[in-house]
DNA sequence: AACAACCTGTGTATTAACACGCATATTGCG
DNA sequence: CGCAATATGCGTGTTAATACACAGGTTGTT
């Protein structure tokens, strides 16, 4: 890895922070170039070195999250799916005002198709599929894909009581109900 | 007034603000140019574009401080030698680890000797001497300084259990004491 | 005394960030 | 609607900050 110019690091982070807090504070819609700049303390033409726009910016974080819920995906394999459920579930409140405010965002939508495709691709890949299914593989997929962002969506609005774990729980749970009836023989690895 | 570059401003603040927080955690004499630059997330030629070593950072610095204390000596003509005393206090008790840290110094000479010679003229400024006094008035200023800086030195250090205004009370009475003894007649501003 | 580890101050070439200005959207308010 | 205020995206020339290297100097440890 060579080295990376030190002020790049440091409008890029700058940048980021800025855009992160604003978002928790004002939401997407309201955020503009100019005013990130300002908040970062940058010009605003530097930012146009760094990204193209705000979308541009916004998908390179929603980028590194998928990275990181790809490695959390990646860990449930071990430690099986009602752990792994819980953990998924702990990274989406551990960045609860981030995801929110997306899910708030009339325009944002994106974050929501990446989300999903991300999340049906991961389920995709667990779902053995030897036995013969009672429902069409790809809708099922869109079934639980978009379920599970529908309970993210309601979990991080704060619009459910349950603490996390009991969400997290209760998630595997349908995932093993819905599998089960679904793949008769089998299975979810 | 012309507009500074931004870059400039972020540099000098960033230096400044590292300084003034290792200076308090870990005392001037330990403080080099590399460390200042490192945790400022400079590189270390930055520093020698704004300051040409430590002392010139400090010298800066304390000179930011003098000028306040101006200030703060030009409003105690309206308010009285009490009142006075107390505000002075005040300003270093706000600042009191900065103070508390150069007082600690083997190495921060510099600043002893520009507070001294400040307090000292600002004393020889407020003493109207129309009457003969007892003692020759260079001594009688070095006398008084030392002694300020002394107890200064001493509160900043804690090494006093008396709340500041006490500290500010007490000293002003022994200012008061001593200009009746010295020059009989009259005065302090 | 010798040695390692660290610091200083400076030179050089490169580049990211800058100020400023401009033509063109986009927004929102009366 | 029309118009003012605001945002965008980019071009240009300038400059502060950078990486890197180097020749001493300081410190402290064995």
């Amino acid at each position: 890895m060579d080295k990376i110019d030190r002020r790049i690091l440091k409008s890029r982070q700058a940048i980021q922070s800025t855009f992160l807090d604003m978002l928790d504070k004002e939401g997407f819609d309201e955020i503009t170039v100019r005013n990130i700049s300002e908040k970062a303390n940058i010009g605003r033409k530097t930012f146009y070195l760094h990204f193209m726009d705000k979308y541009d910016l916004l998908d390179k974080i929603v980028d590194e999250h998928i990275t990181q819920l790809q490695e959390i995906c990646d860990q449930k394999k071990d430690i099986g799916l009602m752990q792994g459920s819980i953990l998924w579930f702990y990274y989406f409140e551990q960045h609860k005002s981030f995801f929110a405010a997306l899910f708030k965002s009339r325009d944002a939508s994106s974050f929501r198709n990446k989300l999903l495709s991300f999340t049906i691709g991961e389920l995709n890949k667990k779902l053995n599929v030897d036995s013969q299914p009672i429902i069409d593989k790809p809708i099922f997929l869109k079934f639980l894909g978009t379920a599970t962002m529908g309970v993210l969506e309601s979990y991080v609005l704060d619009e459910v009581d349950s603490d996390i774990e009991t969400v997290a729980t209760q998630v595997a749970e349908l995932y093993k109900l819905n599998i089960q009836m679904t793949f008769p023989n089998i299975g979810y690895a």
